[in-house]
Order: structure tokens, then C-alpha cells, then sequence
RNA sequence: CAAGCAGGCCGCCUUAUCGCCAACGAAUUUAUUCGGUGGAGGAAAUUCCGGACACCAAAGGGCGGCAUAGUGGGUAACACCCACCGGUCUCGUUUCGGUUUUCCGAGGCGGGAUCAGGACUAGUGCAACAGAAAGGAUGUACAGGUAAUGCUGUAGUGAAAUCAGGUAAACUCUAUGCGGUGCAAUGCCAUGUAAACCGGUGUUUGCAAGCGGCCCGCUUGCUACCGGAGGGUAGGCAGCUAAAGGUUUUUGGCAACAAAAACCGGAGAUAAAUGAUAAGGGGAAUCCCGGUUAGCCGGGAGGAACAGAAUCCGGAUUACAGGCCUGCUUUUUUA
């Protein structure tokens, strides 16, 4: 199975950030929230991911960094429930909403629980 | 051996698996795969000083402004570092005097800590209590003196009474230094569809803008003419890491440091790499059990601080679990 989390599918672009902030649509479960959008650029083929801890919840940049590290490690561990299930590719930015610390076991947990609500909610959609 | 003080060093390790970033080398399907290599700190932090570098005019002149403040040295430079001098505090020791048990006062020598440590014979301001009077000063008592007068001395208040008084982390003065903005600097590529952009030529007046706050001065634009420039995405590349680098030895120097030689040569991301998991090792505080008069000994649990490069250096400041080393002082035990 591939667990990559190259630079391809890191989300990387200003602009699109800047879009999906916009008019991105959103899930949440606690302490993930998760912005989305379908990618219109015929260009773009795979999926684009981010993760964020806004500096306002998580003062240093150690913790801050932790946090990201270990999302991006949950992400990777489990993107197959997202990337296989779609035709089109969407841009994706999870950003974490708490002050405390989380384990990596719980993060994987609550990950998963965000991917499928996001799959309920795009599937029911279409 | 223990405690305290001062200074310095380190600040989790090993293996496996799954991943991330970088340059390199192969292979091919030419954008992918494979391979081994390298990949956060002593403070990377605060952005408080000082530089390098870049642009703004060859960074220019004046006023204003800011910073620094014993002397000498070090350095690219500094508010940093070193040496010395001085003041203040403190400890030890010693001498002298009073008293003589303690104790008190003065001085010498030695150690430690600390100090924005130039100038109040330029001007201005400020000063509790006491005192007649505290800054263009001058009243009482006694004595002296004069043509005359606080003119002179003493007493009295006070730290200080015409003494070159005190005070500059008071204005100020003096000396020295400082232009501004910062790698989001800056350069290149790409983009542009039109009142925009780029290049060139010409340029009188006026206006505007920029060059630190003002003035001078300088530059640019507005105008005219000529030429250039059409897929998509909206960014990409350089700057970008070799550093006033480090280690060791020798020489010079009290030292900071400098010179020479040999060796080592070390992250470069950009919504921002350096991580995750498992096993083993290592283990402080604390807790539990057993032994012991106690110090302590044995076993088990427990589990590691502050903190993340963002152009690069030199410092300063602040945060920090634990461990190690050196020196000094003190106490106890043993020989």
C-alpha cells in the first residue's frame, strides 16, 4: 500500500490556499477540522493536503511543529480512505482547533473519523 | 567524603521498519525508479547592541536628533572582551589608640562583590530638617576695627555659611561615534493588451514624488518622438551558505588576542524537511516493600529540562531536568 506523502501532494500553493480558505466547504470533529474543495484545474491530477495549528492555540513553534509532524504522519497512514474514493481531485487543509497535546493513537482515531464524514457528506452530493 | 561559591563542558544512546528534505551517482519508460551520503541549538529564542552584504546619489553639506563616557590594550566592529587605576560594600589578617573580657575608633596588607567611573573655576534649575540667612546671601551676642558700613574674628544651626559648597540615571556643556532601509534587500527569467510596461533620444518652465525630521542640494516622473513586447499555470531561478569557520601544535603577549603550520571542512527548507513506531540500554526527583539504632544497603514502580534554523557572523539578555570536570573555602571522619 502506498504511505508516501511526497511533495506532489503537498499543498503548496498560495492561490489555491487563498481559494480554498474562501470557498472551501468544511467537516469538523474534535480537535480536527477539515476545509475542502474539488480541484477545477485540469492540470492538477492528485490530491493536494496541508495541515495547520494556528500560533493563537499552540504558542511555540516546538509545539506547534509536533502537532503538524504527527498529522501529517496520521494523514499518511490513512489517506487510501480519501484518495481512492474520488475520480476528481480535491484540495484538503486540516487544521487542528485545540490547545492540549494528542497522542499519535488518538489523532489517527479522530482522522478517521473526519475523512469518512468528509466521504458522507461529498458522496451524499452527487 | 559532604556542602557552598566561581568557571568550563555535555545536554539521551543503539538497532530495525515506515516516511520527509537536499545535493550526488546509476538506470530507463524523460519524470520516475534505485543506491549509498548528509540533514536543528546552546540557547536555533528575545530582536537588545555591533558588523558583513545589498539598494537608495560618488551616501553629499548644515541644523536638529540618537548613542557612548576612568586609563591602556584586543577586535571587522561594539554598549563586548582583557589588563590596570579609583570609589563603595564585605570578609580575613595585622598595627595603633580608648577601654582593657567582650567591645569601639583609625590605619596598613590580602581576598571577594559591585559601579552610566568625563565636566557643576560656562549658564540655568533643584535641595528635607535645623537655622536670622542656603546662592543677586547676612541677623544676634561678645570682642576687635573704621570717617562710615557684617568690615574682621569667635559663638550658634547644618553635610555645607563667599567655600572655586552639593547635585549632570537635572537641563546642559565637552569629547568621540552614528545617513536610511533591510535578504519580503537586490538581480534575472516569466507574465502583461493598455490611460499600463520596458528601452532609447530630447528637456524650457511649472508641478509632483523620492532621498531619516527640517533646510540646502541631488535624482526621478508628468510632456514630445522613435523602437520593443501576445498559448496555459502564476510563479521560477539566483542571492543561499566555506563562515572575521573549527580543532591541535608552535611562537609572541600578564591577558583578551594575534601569527604560522597541519588536519577537518559541517542543514539550506519556503503552508516551510530533520519525523513516527517497536525493541533494548541508560537513568534524577518521588513512591512502595524488606533489612538496619541511624547514616545507609538490597529489590520493585516511575520515567526526563528549556526549546525548532529561515541571508550570514560577533556579543548581550532571558529559559533550562539531569550529568561531568577544574579551582577555592568550610565542616566531619579515618590514617
Amino acid at each position: 500500500m502506498d504511505e508516501s506523502f511526497g511533495k506532489d501532494e503537498k499543498l503548496k500553493s498560495k492561490k489555491l490556499i487563498d481559494i480554498l480558505f474562501q470557498e472551501g466547504k468544511s467537516v469538523k470533529k474534535y480537535p480536527l477540522k477539515l476545509i475542502y474543495l474539488p480541484i477545477t484545474n485540469p492540470e492538477i491530477t492528485n490530491f493536494k493536503t496541508g495541515v495547520s495549528v494556528p500560533k493563537k492555540l499552540v504558542k511555540t513553534a516546538v509545539g506547534r511543529n509536533r502537532i503538524k509532524r504527527l498529522m501529517r504522519e496520521a494523514f499518511r497512514k490513512n489517506k487510501y480512505l480519501v484518495t481512492s474514493n474520488f475520480p476528481k481531485p480535491y484540495a484538503l487543509m486540516f487544521i487542528y482547533i485545540s490547545r492540549d497535546e494528542i497522542s499519535l493513537e488518538e489523532l489517527k482515531k479522530v482522522m478517521i473519523k473526519v475523512m469518512e464524514k468528509f466521504n458522507e457528506a461529498e458522496n451524499k452530493q452527487r
